[in-house]
DNA sequence: CATGAATGAGACTTCATTCAT
DNA sequence: TATGAATGAAGTCTCATTCAT
């Protein structure tokens, strides 16, 4: 029973793997068979279409990802350290899971995944917008954007990110550090908010 | 002799819209041929293979886009300026041209597109790293990592787009320049830079 | 597991017919599969391109002909009876198997079968040439050319079988024996030899 | 006008080459056009088809070699002297002529060419059987097989040439007079005949 | 006559999925 | 449940031939 789990499990890697390497479809399903240990009909039984399968795939990643970003989180008092907990989180994790941040970029978007896998992952996402509800009510911002807010976060992030992808350098706090400074200071975020 | 030129850009477009709307695999060349009214034969007297008309579409979107960004550019006395230009005519871009925007956020990365092109392509954002090159060198900050300021900057500009985007508005300046503002007091950029 | 064994001779002689008849490029590969009772898929399962099948008849062919030609040579005890031993068997054989004759003549030489399909085929002749070596040896004919003996051998044995081909004549022993006996004489070769 | 028949010249000789190197199929027109220095078009105001062009290719070659073959044979007086003209021109020939002989190898059996050519071609080799005709009257060899014959000197005549085809060395009289005189030898036929 | 762009049938080959074992 | 041979629709690309210029 266990054994099936861990089948499972090896054929999401490989897929994963071999989507992002290939795309979907450059890469056959007997090959993901092949390189998961097992015949190209039990691939199906697992998993009934070419489909389902890549949205499975999707789905799993989101939810790990979603587990780590905001992981801990209750342990920081202020909107500020909040953030910059998901800050954190959000850069290593994609500095660790590369394959899994190009999977994100290249099929988060596109039509091969459903709108209701889309939709189904889109409300984890609650905690992030929960935070900025918080410091504009606090910080008494009438009439401030908080989907724009939100979405400078993110980009900040991910372009945050990015530099040690393009410069092939590990996680350094110092360099990440500086850049949410800057977008604190942007929208006036201060340490005891 | 013009003729000619207008079928190819006939193929490019009709390419463009399918490759976004239905990814690459899932465009079949004759499906093209029939969009752009020419016989699937024609199509590769225009392009000698499916994988050399992406990266045809890449490049012509790539050199159109940076033409726009860039467009004007010497008008513009100082940094601060030049920097809302390039900021404000990418999101117009973006806006008026969502196909070619959702086409570079799946292909641009990917591997249908060739090493050669993404280095023919990349030489041609040098203004933008000339401008964060002499506000490093006016301002004196010495240590400034001016990769991680582009990034930034592109960061914020392409999620400001993505707000558009997202709530189906058309361009707004006052919510764009807001978000503008609050890059540049990020990194303390004024007026008269 | 046998079955597989008898569907790939099918796919084997079926091609051989088609491409005698037809040619290469004028056989279609569906054409090969449906008379061959297999699906088009199903061909491409046994040999993985059509240039690889064609290279697998013609060592079919070839191993098949090599074991007919030299079959019971040892039974002989002299050269000359070993010589005529071959000389029947090729003849018969190629009277027997005028499809894979006519495969030999137009593809053999041709470009379609590869160098390292040649060299393969090509050690299995070393009995013939062993026989020339030894008469050369016993005759004590010093500077003999070993290799135009062999040439002129095969070719009068296998234009002594073009004669029954064009005459649409069967076998017959007289005939070829008469034919035999001109080649030995011309080479000096006597029945004690 | 003159040069109409330079470019028909052209266009065959480019085709014999391609042909021989390549396959019929594997020989698009474009490239016979491109390499004879003709438009696509043009090629078919010379030859309405493809097959029609490899047709009179063939018959191009076969005509030039039966000339050369049967050239000056009224010179000679007796039988020997004129089958060794033929013998010696059929050789050289083929050894000066290495594409036309690989033609003849890979087409003149194939249904490429018509029934129609190999018919009007057949006619052309007369004068060789009437050589044996005489040789069979004048030694009054009754029951004497003249298709054999021919075909013995046919096949003698060719792997004869056969030998420097291999080694690659060029004609030499000695080696080549040696096969004939066994040839000879074999059917008894004598200097004076 | 010469040109070469256009045509579209047809070639080889792949691959998601099924099903008998 | 696992297997992997079989399926055949569908994909990319070629090429002999035509025809407007």
């Amino acid at each position: 029973m266990d054994n099936k789990r861990k089948k499972r499990k090896k054929i999401i890697e490989v897929s994963l793997k071999l989507f992002v390497e290939r795309g979907f479809h450059g890469t056959p399903t007997s090959m993901i068979a092949k390189e998961s240990g097992v015949a190209t009909g039990t691939l199906f039984n697992y998993f009934k279409t070419k489909d389902i399968l890549i949205n499975e795939v999707y789905k799993d990643i989101e939810l790990e990802q979603q587990n780590y970003f905001f992981k801990n989180l209750d342990e920081e008092k202020n909107s500020k350290k909040k953030l910059k907990k998901i800050w954190e989180n959000s850069i290593i994790w994609r500095i660790n899971n590369p394959y899994k941040r190009r999977f994100g970029r290249y099929f988060s978007d596109s039509s091969f995944i459903s709108d209701d896998t889309k939709i189904e992952i889109y409300k984890h996402y609650k905690p992030l917008s929960d935070i900025f509800t918080k410091i504009i009510e606090k910080k008494g911002i009438k009439n401030s954007n908080e989907l724009m807010l939100i979405l400078n976060f993110i980009g900040a992030c991910i372009f945050t990110g990015e530099y040690f992808y393009i410069m092939k350098e590990p996680y350094n706090e110092k360099i990440s550090n500086e850049s949410f400074e800057k977008f604190c200071k942007g929208i006036g975020l201060k340490d005891e908010d």
